[in-house]
DNA sequence: TACGTTGTCGATAACGTTGTCAATCGTCGG
DNA sequence: CCGACGATTGACAACGTTATCGACAACGTA
């Protein structure tokens, strides 16, 4: 009992291995097997040796663990995303945390804001922490600089797009493929005259989104008609003035199909303005808080982010567990999700609804 | 020319600062000081270490590093959040890695989904990587198990809630107040029945905010009406059979309060159901995505989370610079946005609108 | 009984860094 | 020219842990 007041009373230095180890009456070494469950230590002083770690409240020091292990693991990993405050990547913050939590490691988290120079900043200081292994919502032109952190061995996994000067493994949306889908599902309820509004052209996923938006109108339609096609479109307000834009055009495009999230809430807002939130279609791309609040609600394209996040972390666990060279490329399914403002027919369309 | 194909031809381990000393041509020390910004280093050398830092690609081991110092700082810190997924929560962590990363500090994420022992086991691990500071948003009853931590010297900072069993700095929302004024906001424009739906009271902004729904009308109607009360709905389903039920009373309350996002997303359905959306006014706690798309759009209050946030790691970053003992509490004000849905007069209120 | 084999244990070195401290260098006043 | 004093420098120990390795015990076999 006076040895719990010591330790009860000690004021500040958290207890080490050498602590453990005296109050148990064995050696370090011995301690260390039984925290890494280690086989070979004799059950009754494995038992005594549990017990002086719950009474001195031990915990390893995962620092002075890393330095001196053979494979220097850290039992944590870095995860760069463009902004953790927007539901994409705090949704995918949540899966790989999860994933990772369950294998007994932890994440680090940054936000680059799409700023090249942030994100080489952040891959630094995770790298100082000696990460295990990085996970990259890449943005900039080149991410050749991780180059050297994969010789060091740390597996970089890029989400949402390909990192650029570099080969690694990738997990994307099918962007092209949901776009597609969602004209032909505009087709399928009549409509030809279809506007597209897109962010600029430089974001991958807007381009891989654009692109399906043309080849599913060369397609299905007589082609792409540009002045219904508006690009470059950075936030709602924009993608409003954009929408009353397009919707101004003779003949007015009887449906719009919006590329990412700000833009569908800038368009919305702009067909209320006109009027028009009951004649012309929508689809967003990305789902909407109470986008099936909205009168009609709204017909979406959604990203699976959880299993994005997964089989981004599953890639990585797997590089973690054994090296190889090859580098996958994995496409998660997006999925058209009909709520009503998709499915609005046209105005001249004969087959009703 | 030699030295940089042998360095950048080496395959795996990590440069050491016995690397860049043998570069250079100096003692492990000079470099260390060089690193750390010591003074008393001569300009000459210090250049040439530099030039054989930027050569060899060296970064420091912050795990090396940490457990030599004698302050033992790791230079990252622990956040623990409810669900990283949610707004709320999202938002803490970005602004948090913000203020951490101006100062050079990474942020350790995790969710405890609201269960003690995930809590527990967070801050565990977080500790085991010897975090200098703690942010969590607590769960459960009891925190106290914080006090072995902090004896270690490492700070503690709740976010919004106050923890159990422990005192420490906290900084919350003024819950109360806010639905003090929406109570205050409604009877202006004519209400007197005015319902609220709130989650479950074991929850400490619940219970706030549904305190302050009855200060307020204590003091300026006649007293609660316990038929337009319901609490303890945990999610939207709940919330929406809520709002039918209370919306069926007689006489029906003219206005709603919603407890949070999710019971609002739940009571707007339901009044869509009813078709009352335009005769009863409603006000929601926190804000929603596309909420100004919503017909009428939706009045509700909002918290400062960034303001949460900032005034959460300012008191974190404080401690660490200078411990003290006394323990601060920070209110953080909330704002009413009108936008229609609140502002919605009653049917026999002769003023009109 | 002698011997080999397997299981158990701890002393010690090592990881990459910083703290200590003594040695050396340079400058300045006398 | 000498001595003093501060700036500069690096050898070495130490941080808390794990890897190596040799010592010893327990057991079975010849």
């Amino acid at each position: 009992m006076t040895t719990e007041d010591r330790s009860a009373g000690g004021q500040s230095r958290a207890p080490t291995i050498k602590d453990v180890a005296a109050l148990a009456g064995v050696g370090v070494k011995t301690v260390s097997r039984v925290i890494n469950n280690e086989p070979n230590v004799r059950p009754e002083k494995q038992a005594r040796i549990l017990e002086a770690v719950e009474r001195l409240n031990y915990r390893r020091n995962t620092s002075a663990s890393s330095i001196r292990r053979l494979d220097q693991r850290t039992a944590s990993i870095g995860l760069v995303v463009e902004d953790l405050a927007n539901p994409f990547a705090s949704l995918l913050a949540r899966v790989v945390q999860d994933y990772a939590l369950e294998r007994q490691h932890l994440v680090l988290v940054g936000s680059s804001d799409g700023v090249a120079d942030r994100e080489r900043e952040l891959v630094a200081e995770f790298c100082a922490r000696r990460v295990d292994g990085l996970l990259i919502v890449p943005s900039g032109t080149d991410q050749s600089y991780l180059e050297a952190e994969r010789r060091r061995s740390v597996p970089v996994v890029f989400v949402d797009r390909p990192g650029r000067r570099i080969k690694a493994d990738t997990v994307l949306s099918e962007n092209d493929r949901g776009v597609r889908e969602a004209v032909h599902h505009l087709t399928r309820h009549g409509h030809s005259r279809i506007a597209y509004l897109g962010d600029r052209q430089s974001v991958y996923t807007a381009a891989q989104r654009i692109a399906g938006y043309r080849a599913a109108m060369e397609e299905l339609v007589a082609g792409v008609d540009t002045r219904y096609v508006r690009t470059g479109l950075r936030d709602s307000t924009s993608a409003y003035q954009a929408a009353l834009d397009v919707l101004a055009q003779a003949p007015a495009p009887t449906a719009l199909i919006c590329g990412n999230n700000s833009i569908t809430a800038g368009a919305v807002h702009a067909m209320h303005k006109l009027g028009v939130r009951n004649r012309v279609a929508v689809i967003g791309f990305d789902d909407l808080e109470l986008a099936d609040l909205l009168q009609p609600a709204l017909t979406v394209i959604v990203q699976d982010i959880a299993t994005i996040g997964r089989r981004a972390a599953d890639l990585l666990f797997e590089q973690l567990k054994d090296p190889t060279d090859g580098y996958r490329r994995i496409a998660v399914p997006v999925t058209l999700i009909p709520r009503g403002s998709g499915e609005i027919p046209t105005p001249d369309d004969k087959t009703g609804r």
